[in-house]
DNA sequence: AAACACCACAACCGCGACTGC
DNA sequence: GGCAGTCGCGGTTGTGGTGTT
């Protein structure tokens, strides 16, 4: 008996299962400090109970600031078909040619829905070829004439001049040039909507194309769009005016897991006394800021800390960019707010036995 | 309301490819 | 060239959510 293969860590030491969003705090935060140059020794050096690999899938699946999260438009749709068809199953490849797609989630797409899609149309134009063919063969058993099953039923129905069958023909032939239409046009739809979102601004990552009809929206903000392991979403409601009103807001608390390493409290810490000290805010229009030239290192590396916190914890900061062009909601963005008063690191830095608490709870101000 | 079926997607697993020694 | 360690890919599984009976 052979030994096999050595099996990449041992399961019995490893968590396994869905990351939690501590989990995923620790390992986007190292990787942003520390790189990932090798995935074997990272949960050992990030302090994480995880397979390299486990990180490695997490990292690259969810957590990479590029990928691109929400339904995928019928344009990508289309193009993972074109792509499938020319490459088959390398959804490596596949994905390196739709931007911020991962290999997973085009493939997950393929198998629960193109694929279906595409056997369910086959299914029903080769159900078609077959209604025709025996239209043909009742009609044709007096004559002579027969058919291979490859031929289309159009030639059919040139060759069985039958009243029946040719009204049928030009049937199927103006639901296809319907069907093909209305998806040109939706299809339209969706290019004109994303380019106008392009000029506009990046804010808006993605329009459910699904949800064309309806009048929700699903709106992302830019830095969810490039990084949120806590993502935090709002529906908002498009009125006659084609303005965004919130029609469902999320629940504006965040509990941060109560074992963060030390990095991470310190960061929560910078954010407090920058808040305290009522430090200009990245975010806020250049033109409210006074004295650019006059503002201290210490400011600018606070500013550069509550940059990180609001990665960190999905949160944003109100932009020019997304509020020039009118088209979303002026308070769409979330602010982090903590009592400068009562938040003290050196508590906060407490085991949580010493002080029995599980989490402390972060609001979120809109 | 409960049980069940189905679906979507995140995560896991095994293997081949790649790289450095 | 052989070997060991690591990475990346593609197939598969597990699980939570949702719809149906």
């Amino acid at each position: 008996m052979g030994k096999g293969r050595a099996p990449c860590c041992d399961k019995t030491q490893v968590k396994r299962g869905p990351w939690s969003p501590e989990e995923d705090l620790k390992l986007t935060a190292f990787i942003q400090k520390n790189g990932h140059e090798n995935w074997r020794s990272l949960p050992k050096q990030s302090g994480l109970l995880r397979c390299g690999k486990s990180c490695r899938l997490r990292w690259i699946n969810y957590l990479r600031p590029d990928v691109k999260r929400g339904n995928f438009t019928i344009q990508e749709e289309e193009a993972i078909i074109r792509l499938h068809k020319e490459f088959g199953n390398k959804w490596s490849k596949i994905a390196s040619c739709l931007s911020g797609r991962t290999d997973n989630e085009i493939k997950n797409v393929w198998n629960t829905h193109l694929k279906k899609r595409l056997s369910f149309k086959n299914s029903e134009s080769s159900e078609n070829i077959s209604k025709h063919e025996s239209s043909i063969t009742s009609s044709s058993s007096s004559s002579s004439s027969s058919l291979s099953s490859n031929e289309a039923p159009n030639i059919a129905a040139k060759t069985i001049p039958s009243n029946e069958l040719n009204e049928q023909a030009t049937l199927e032939t103006m639901n296809d040039k319907i069907e093909q239409d209305s998806e040109k046009q939706i299809s339209n739809e969706v290019i004109s909507i994303t380019e106008d979102q392009k000029e506009l601004s990046t804010s808006l990552s993605f329009v459910e194309s699904n949800n064309l009809n309806s009048s929700n929206i699903v709106v992302f903000t830019p830095e969810q769009q490039l990084f949120s392991p806590l993502t935090y979403l709002e529906l908002y409601d498009v009125d006659n005016n084609n303005t965004l009103q919130e029609i469902d807001k999320p629940n504006h608390l965040n509990e941060i897991p109560w074992d963060l390493d030390d990095d991470l409290w310190k960061m929560i810490d910078n954010f407090v006394s920058l808040q305290s000290n009522e430090v200009q805010l990245e975010g806020v229009p250049s033109n409210q800021i006074q004295d650019p030239i006059q503002e201290s290192v210490q400011d600018v590396e606070t500013m550069k800390w509550s940059h990180e916190f609001d990665n960190m914890f999905g949160l944003v900061g109100e932009t020019n960019e997304s509020n020039n062009d009118g088209f979303l909601p002026k308070n769409y963005a979330a602010e982090l707010r903590v009592d400068p008063q009562t938040f003290d690191l050196d508590v906060m830095e407490r085991s949580e036995s010493e002080l029995d608490l599980s989490y402390i709870q972060l609001w979120l101000m809109t």
